[in-house]
DNA sequence: GGGCTATGATTGATCGGCAG
DNA sequence: GCTGCCGATCAATCATAGCC
């Protein structure tokens, strides 16, 4: 693969006004997670970000509850449970983590009265 | 793809845009590092408390901006050059040199 | 009132680094 | 080596704000 460059810094003038540095190319590879799946659609895989049902996120939020961190057993279950790679199960138990500890955090502190905009 | 859009009981619904001023201080910081816009935890805490809004609106804020910004270049040009001209302060004077890499400021 | 763009927030998934 | 987790970020999308 080509696109592997992570370097910093190293701009390259654009055109005359702005300069084009890295961060702005940065790209990310397309998703793996490419389901086979069907919907027959051209060659182009469905590459995109999958979208859980209402079921599914229900199940996995009652499942966190229960335990934050899942173990590799309960992870099978749970992916053939709701028809899910483990691997989406165990990012969505990661980005649920990350997301209680944001909660948390801001939970403690925010003390802004009501400031309208304007 | 016809239900499943429960997602809108979700809590991005009551959004407020920021104050004029925040989105002030928020602009300078990122055309002034504009090589490299990505404040540290220190930094966005220091914006955060300037703007009175979250660190969280504040990675927020610089996330959407970036990727808003590379997605579209030409389209923020004109704002660009405001933010340029306002940070450059004095630069046809000693010490010519034009970079920035200026510290966080401590307060 | 509708249609449009601008903008803040959410989130599945990636990137790099670290620990086991 | 490979695997999972963390922290930060990306990128697409959602839903509303604000303007004409």
């Amino acid at each position: 693969t080509q696109g592997g460059e992570r370097g910093l810094n190293c701009q390259t003038d654009q055109g005359s006004s702005g300069q084009t540095f890295d961060w702005m190319k940065v790209k990310r590879n397309p998703p793996k997670t490419a389901k086979v799946a069907d919907y027959g659609l051209n060659g182009q895989q469905n590459t995109i970000r999958t979208n859980f049902t209402t079921k599914q996120l229900t199940e996995l939020e009652k499942e966190f509850h229960f335990n934050k961190y899942l173990t590799r057993a309960r992870r099978v279950e749970i992916a053939a449970t709701l028809e899910l790679n483990e691997t989406q199960v165990k990012i969505w138990f990661q980005n649920r983590r990350m997301k209680q500890k944001k909660r948390e955090k801001e939970g403690l502190a925010p003390r802004v009265s009501r400031d309208s905009p304007k | 793809v016809m239900i499943l859009r429960s997602r809108f009981l979700d809590a991005r619904r009551k959004r407020r845009n920021f104050n004029k001023q925040a989105t002030e201080i928020l602009n300078e910081y990122f055309y002034s590092h504009l090589s490299n816009p990505y404040p540290s935890e220190e930094a966005k805490e220091e914006l955060a408390k300037k703007c009175a809004i979250t660190v969280s609106q504040v990675s927020n804020w610089f996330g959407n901006k970036r990727i808003r910004y590379k997605k579209n270049i030409g389209k923020f040009q004109e704002e660009a050059n405001i933010y340029a001209a306002k940070t450059a302060v004095n630069a046809t004077h000693v010490s010519a040199h034009g970079s920035q890499a200026n510290s966080p400021s401590t307060p």
